[in-house]
DNA sequence: CTGCTTGCAAAGGCTTTGCAGAACA
DNA sequence: TGTTCTGCAAAGCCTTTGCAAGCAG
């Protein structure tokens, strides 16, 4: 439990922990960002880690915002999650996960527990492996 | 899918008739753009349509392409693809499909005939319906 | 020490917009 | 003739980068 949740957030121990196991030097910034973004699943732009961060009493620079947050991707502490044309999501759910996506209000739903079947798909290239499956589905009160 | 989503190589008339189906204003330019579109299935960005369709002797402005394509799209005659946070790529068929994407060299193919069953999803928020599903599988030479 | 990391500001790259002129009905 | 569309250039916006100063080990 950490100063910015109730229930879900990782405790700085368990980032510390968390860094440990994907290898990722700890500093006083990415450890900032990391609390806020494992508060509870969520999905984030950069500029709302930014600010809620910041909010915290803290000063982390936007620039470090994209770079740490790349870097957690690509460690795969977080999921890169592209919706919305305008800006990419950081998702701090890593779980295998689907997403709903309602165009009308913006909002992002997490779907657990459906597994897909890949084995209906034709074979791939040789030597190429799946590394990643998103799928999404748009909903909205229009008909499709 | 309708009677013109699988019907490839579209000559002027067709796609006079397939504008008309969409109610879509004619004028040269999109025909233009939409005989580079319809050639084939394809998956292209604004900047290859720009260039493409110029390259066949025609001269078609960039924001033309930009508010063409995104006429196209909010029409449904293509498909906005979001796999790359570089550009947004405009899918030429509109059939339910899903894309396999090689993030190591950036290629993106169809899969066809693979049918998703939602059946196993939660429910949906009252009085929204499902209006798109999008399956990105991103395949690498790298492992997972 | 020695190499990462940070942060500011500037640059980059895709996309949108303002607005005048052209095309269309 | 009124409306819609086009095209150029400029502006917008998210994201990345260059580089000097500050940490981590």
């Amino acid at each position: 439990m950490n100063k910015y949740s109730d229930d879900y957030g990782l405790d700085r121990d368990q980032i510390l922990d968390l860094f440990g196991h994907y290898q990722i030097t700890p500093t006083r910034q990415r450890v900032e960002i990391a609390e806020y973004m494992f508060r509870r699943p969520q999905h984030l732009s950069a500029e709302k880690i930014l600010d809620g961060v910041n909010q915290g009493g803290h000063h982390v620079s936007r620039a470090t915002v994209y770079n740490t947050m790349g870097l957690f991707a690509n460690k795969g502490l977080v999921r890169e999650v592209l919706i919305d044309r305008e800006r990419v999501f950081y998702d701090s759910n890593n779980s295998a996960h689907h997403h709903i996506y309602n165009v009308d209000s913006g909002e992002l739903y997490d779907v657990e527990g459906v597994v897909l079947d890949t084995t209906a798909l034709p074979n791939l290239p040789a030597g190429t492996n799946i590394v990643d499956t998103d799928l999404i589905i748009r909903i909205s009160k229009q008909k499709a």
